[in-house]
DNA sequence: CGGTCTCTTGACGGAGTTCAAAGCTAGTGG
DNA sequence: CCACTAGCTTTGAACTCCGTCAAGAGACCG
């Protein structure tokens, strides 16, 4: 419960009372592994910080297969962007990998907060800088490096969670089969 | 000129003594096409709006083939965000590919602009916001879609450029080799 | 003009997909 | 506690999309 103040106290400095405020925005929430949190055209009303557990973000395409857009450990941020900002329905899902345990700040109280506490706007005008350079960067990956060289970015990038994720999780987040993502593997151990 | 205040203007309300400190933050730049203004392992001091030309965003890889980050013509915003947030050097390139006229606002002047006037962390929060969903959409785009449904979207993304860049940048943005565009370019004509 | 850069075209190769079948694991209910 | 099922993983063969290499045909500029 800390944490959310740690991870905002590592980019803005808030006074005693700035904290209690920021801390009221948000509500805490226990999930069990599988629950859905957010599907296919519902609104993202809320931007989830994980205090503990495993959270997924994902799509499903035209062809009934499934992209992960990011995997959501301790002390990562997780929502639909798009529908999170404008309130209209997505096109996401977000789903509970382990039992997780959540602070989450709906949209109003989020714009609220900008307003109550300015320092919250850099805050979190910050952690969108970085998560755009981080997404630029696995885009520009994606263009240019070989499935498994992104394996291996991956395992660097999500030290915490590689062990526990179904392989078919991996091989969505790479942009490759599960098929593909087996005998990739196999050729890593031994053909290499 | 006024350019930049209309696009601020769509986000938030500036006094316009406020007004009159951000255009005083910006210097006005004249590049002639070919210009590089960026080039990789030197520090992105500041990001650019385009008043008017076009611009291109790009990096080189360990093979030496380019990958187009973004196009940027008027009203859009570039800069190697990595390095113009860090102050870092960067490995990527910006390059001017017809004439432009733009506003540059150095790192310095930006971070003083966030104190001096806050509702422009406010804008900038938001255009990075709708950045990083652009981006979300067009990694998705490229894990699920085939290399003809990505270049649909790209003319529609960028309608105003699209006749006027040489074909390999555009194969450089969509991910694919000059080669291969052109010949697929003939199949949409004919095959189809 | 002449040279450089871009675009086209073709043959071949490789990374990754699809489909299908079989083995494996883990959760679930009786 | 075992048996069953459903989903996950592995494997193989055929196939597709796209890359590489190479050569020729424009096109643009000095």
């Amino acid at each position: 419960m800390d944490l959310i103040l740690q991870s905002i106290a590592k980019h803005v400095t808030l006074t005693k009372e700035e904290q209690k405020t920021v801390i009221d925005a948000f509500v805490m929430a226990r999930y069990p592994a599988k629950t859905i949190l957010l599907k296919e055209g519902e609104v993202c009303e809320s931007s989830v910080f994980v205090l503990s557990g495993i959270l997924r973000h994902y799509i499903i395409n035209d062809q009934a297969t499934e992209h992960t857009i990011s995997f959501a450990a301790q002390g990562w941020w997780v929502a639909d962007m798009y529908s999170f900002l404008s309130q209209n329905p997505g096109n996401s899902y977000i789903e509970v990998i382990e039992d997780s345990i959540v602070m989450s700040l709906s949209r109003e109280k989020q714009l609220e907060l900008f307003d109550k506490v300015p320092k919250m706007e850099r805050y979190f005008r910050v952690l969108i800088e970085r998560s755009l350079v981080a997404n630029q960067q696995r885009l520009m990956d994606n263009l240019s490096l070989p499935a498994e060289v992104r394996y291996t970015r991956f395992l660097e990038r999500f030290p915490e969670i590689k062990y526990c994720l179904p392989q078919k999780q991996i091989a969505s987040y790479l942009g490759v089969t599960p098929e593909f993502f087996s005998k990739m593997k196999k050729k890593m151990l031994t053909g290499k």
